[in-house]
DNA sequence: AGCTAATCGAGACGGTACGTCTAGTCTTAAA
DNA sequence: TTTAAGACTAGACGTACCGTCTCGATTAGCT
């Protein structure tokens, strides 16, 4: 079945050194700092090389964060009020991560509002269609597990049997990323409370 | 009081003649599309006037987005349920505008899930201090509206008294922004009121 | 006759601190750094009066200039082998402060070969024929006093009667801006005297 | 020897292709006229590899008169004041060429006094010393060649044993750099003679 | 005292050259 | 076929510079 390669088989260790250097880069300097040729030269490779395993400068970017958030996973303790928050705290450190990226190295902690790379990348998937095509599959794998917790809890009858999960869930995760995006305000822990509970009690005056 | 101009004053109409040319790239072309050099050839000014006024090409491209969002004025009818998606599909509208500038022109309509030249005006706010403090400033005006709409709403008991307006005000408007810029999915008046149900009613299982 | 003068009368004191301006900016930063807008802030004046009077930075270039060597005298001791290396040597001085111009100014007195801003000046006079025409004029008034003392030696039987006064002094003077411009050497009291013994003695050999 | 080549190899014809492009705006248009844009795009270059050949403006120009001038031979009949005169003129001839360059080309032939383009070259020398090391090559080639062509003659004995052959050639170019750049006089055939003569016999009265 | 005419200060404006930067492709030779 | 090295394309972006223009405010002489 799978074909024989031939010619000179690819190294495989140049995809890791290539992600490496590329994520300080990335997190020290921002889309803005991250360049192709600069990131060739300090992983010891030929542009050529770069060129044919991410083909722009947004792929490679894409291969970046897709590293840096693989690991979220999902814990169900069966306590919706706990586990919800717990989730949307892990996306949430995502974004501040990339928020931060290309903000003053020898800064107090204080990286002032604003979005950092988080806008270039989206920009980035809007460039590349096969980017926006992974970029939606990494979000449709996040979004499956969510939801997965959500009907569970359904289920069990902690939440309304007729709940709408995709817009529950768009205005969790969007509320994080408006926040991060637009407003340029923090967020952390606590915020995730606040939503979580919002969402959960209702706007509406309780009817008796 | 009002000092004396010095200097030769500037030609008011200048401004009015770039930002309708530059209105005009950044929808047809999208962000990418839009030049400085090109927009000043355009309006029939030099380069140096154009970057006096605008010192970068995310401050040009900012300053037509804000003209474009001036309009959005809020409604109220003293029914939330009507107000909130109406004011919600206005946002929406604004975004699936900037969703599809750039995108051919001779289409089907279906533009294609992305988040187009929405993500790259606010990766520009985030490269250019001056331009994220006024995309904030934009944004506080709108959140003031939709803030006092809904807290009047809460006094007239239509929402709790405890109501985290904040947090609401983000879930809804973050979700527009989800959609849009991450999904890539539609945002329309059908979206608008599942968001509204789903935030006024509250996830949790009624008691009793 | 002459017309009274309607309006108001131009302040006096403003060519004398524009030159001065210029001057040091000429002497310290050479042609390229003399900027008409950093002489006029310097010199307290608008860029209007600055161009009033100068109606370009050649112009105001060769204001300096005509200056700084306008106390070019020339001192006649009946010596023609005394007098002719003294006045090269005068002339000399004025091309190696241009020749200087421009370099660091931390220097140990060494500026290094190459023709500083002298070859910028000739520049300035070829682009505006107006300019151009005062330079020749500058020269002309040199060439005169040169050419009467040549004469005067002449006349006096130091020198050949049949003499093509014009040609020597074209090689004498010349041979200093042959220097200056093009060999990057220096020229001092030394070279003048070694182009005074060349060109009276002759290069042929002596008949018989 | 020769140690391997690395990466792709320069195009060869580019070099001559430029070059031939920017012979031409500057013999036509002058120094001022000459710009890097414009031979990139006339030559069908990127202004990238412009630069990359030719790191400014002033690089180029050089390069422009370095091959203008390649050709100057000598030529030694063993009669000095034949041979002195025939170099003279062939220098002056590219001297001429440089004045002219930039005049208005339906002119009637008389191109006005002034140094034309000759300055700005020289200009440019001093600006990059890179390219005033250049120049001095260039000269000190074209210098080695008149004063072997001297000191040939004073071996012969047609010039006198002890002649100062530096002196002596710095005055006979100097005075057309002079004539050219200062006075604005034209030099020719009979300018070279006038020159050859008075320098050979020296302007000393013959002692008898 | 008002009128006229020119100067002065401040800064916008035009026009354009110059060079830098970046992303990505192409062409060699060697492995 | 991959890799290294580096030339090449394409063009955007912003800066620098010179000189012009347009205001309002002055400052003189003339009427």
């Amino acid at each position: 079945m799978s074909e024989t390669r031939r010619g000179r088989p690819r190294r495989a260790e140049i995809d890791a050194r290539v992600i490496e250097v590329a994520t300080e880069l990335l997190l020290r300097r921002g889309y803005g700092g991250l360049s192709p040729d600069e990131v060739a030269e300090r992983a010891g490779i030929a542009k050529t090389t770069l060129y044919r395993r991410w083909p722009t400068k947004d792929h490679l970017a894409f291969a970046v964060v897709a590293r840096l958030q693989d690991d979220d996973e999902i814990t169900d303790t069966g306590d919706i009020r706990r586990d919800l928050p717990a989730y949307l705290e892990k996306i949430a450190a995502g974004l501040e991560r990339m928020r931060r990226a290309g903000r003053d190295p020898g800064d107090t902690g204080d990286t002032g509002p604003g979005p950092g790379s988080v806008a270039d990348l989206l920009a980035a998937a809007a460039r590349q269609p096969e980017v926006g095509e992974l970029v939606r599959e990494m979000y449709a794998r996040r979004n499956t597990l969510a939801r997965a917790l959500l009907e569970r809890a359904r289920d069990r009858g902690e939440l309304r049997p007729d709940l709408d999960v995709e817009a529950l869930f768009d205005q969790l995760a969007g509320a994080l990323y408006y926040r991060v995006l637009v407003t340029g305000l923090p967020v952390d822990r606590a915020y995730a409370e606040r939503l979580t509970d919002t969402a959960l009690r209702g706007a509406a005056r309780e009817r008796n």
